[in-house]
DNA sequence: ATATTGTACCTTGGATACAATAGAAGGATC
DNA sequence: GATCCTTCTATTGTATCCAAGGTACAATAT
């Protein structure tokens, strides 16, 4: 007999509750970067006292999506150009190993994964949903590092994955011709990791990764001026 | 007239003070792996409440140096040999990236805080202090990372680092041998490092950081038998 | 007019009380 | 004697209260 499974929603703790809700409004652009956000702010709008609020807000500052000033308040990260160049850098050195890693140990599920993410990019793209294209997106590079067999290195990759989904949200400008250059990129990755060529993947990684930070750097460079 | 300038120690937190406490305690094996942390227990003993001894828990957590189970208990980390294997694997890329970035950014400042950390280790070795030998080690590899030049990469690196120290503090066997080895490795390193010889350092590096985990890794299973 | 000071208000830091849940112990029943 | 059910305890989850620090603005003296 064919053992039991039961999808059952885990009651999770307001405190997840508050600090997914919060995650999301971050990542979405609801809330600009800076942005502050007192305790008894959006906590009470949502009907829960400041004590998980604040947790709430003491693990989205150790995911780099807030900052918290002691006495002062807690408020959206709000990256630097210089930030923005440090956080492709370090994201490229992560995505990279995991490439690395992800043909060597589950070359198979991790195709199975960036082709999964592939289909709804596609999706996304011929229903003109820029948010659904954007998840697609995180979705896609977030499957080479559930595949790299090494839970460090997806630790630190989700440590950074909020604020480079925050950045893509709040400073994409919606190009057509980005998004397509995007899609191709995408595309040849696959071809390249189905065909084990580490290298040419990895070359088409770094341009992928490293000019959507000039974009975005131009972009935080403009609206700081 | 020049401004007037006074150094003033800012009382820290409850909560930081508890937080470095407990960290300490871990790092230094004076709690075993796996010991459990009830909210009420040490922090009352150092006269806290529950309140910053939650908050130090959840940030000791992100440190990955405590494993919070909901409703159950807060219990000191306890990693496996497949944990310390992609431990070391995780800090070696880390590491390799922080010595090529430290190569390229800032040479000197880099050097200078290596060799301030080998005369630390001498001092140590000649008087026979374990710890404070353990202590210098921690400094030497944080070098690397503070003269990096990226704040990612440098907070990556914060995120394990304490584990890797608990490791040594929990599982290292004091054979004079390997002391013996690793004193010379880092000289080894540091003498390639100042030549800008980065590859016959990585060498080094990778070296001295696979054995160590060889030998943590071995230690753990036989305790685990 | 300007610099300083007093003050009100806002926000976080910490403590305590209460509610909810998981796990263990113990007793009753078959 | 084993099993199931109850109860009890230990621990975390949440709410609320008080204390302390920080900011901004108005009042005042020079």
């Amino acid at each position: 007999m064919p053992p039991i499974q039961l999808d059952l929603t885990v009651p999770k703790s307001l405190s997840a509750a508050v600090e997914e809700r919060i995650r999301d409004a971050i990542v979405n652009a609801e809330l600009a970067f800076g942005q502050a956000l007192p305790e008894d702010g959006v906590g009470l709008a949502m009907g829960v006292s400041r004590t998980p609020m604040r947790e709430a807000l003491t693990r989205l500052q150790a995911q780099g999506l807030v900052v918290i000033v002691p006495k002062k308040g807690t408020f959206v990260f709000d990256p630097s150009p210089d930030d923005v160049d440090q956080l492709a850098a370090f994201r490229l050195m992560l995505e990279s190993e995991a490439v690395r890693l992800g043909l060597a140990v589950a070359p198979e599920a991790a195709l199975a994964g960036l082709r999964a993410a592939q289909g709804a990019m596609e999706q996304a793209r011929r229903s003109g949903d820029g948010r659904a294209y954007a998840r697609a997106d995180t979705v896609f590079h977030a499957s080479f590092f559930h595949h790299c067999g090494n839970a460090y290195l997806a630790k630190a990759y989700e440590s950074i994955a909020w604020q480079v989904a925050a950045l893509r949200a709040h400073l994409s400008v919606p190009r057509l011709h980005e998004q397509d250059t995007s899609f191709a990129e995408h595309a040849a990755m696959i071809g390249h990791f189905a065909a084990g060529e580490a290298e040419a993947l990895l070359a088409i990684l770094g341009r992928h990764i490293l000019r959507s930070a000039a974009v975005y750097r131009e972009a935080i460079r403009v609206r700081g001026a």
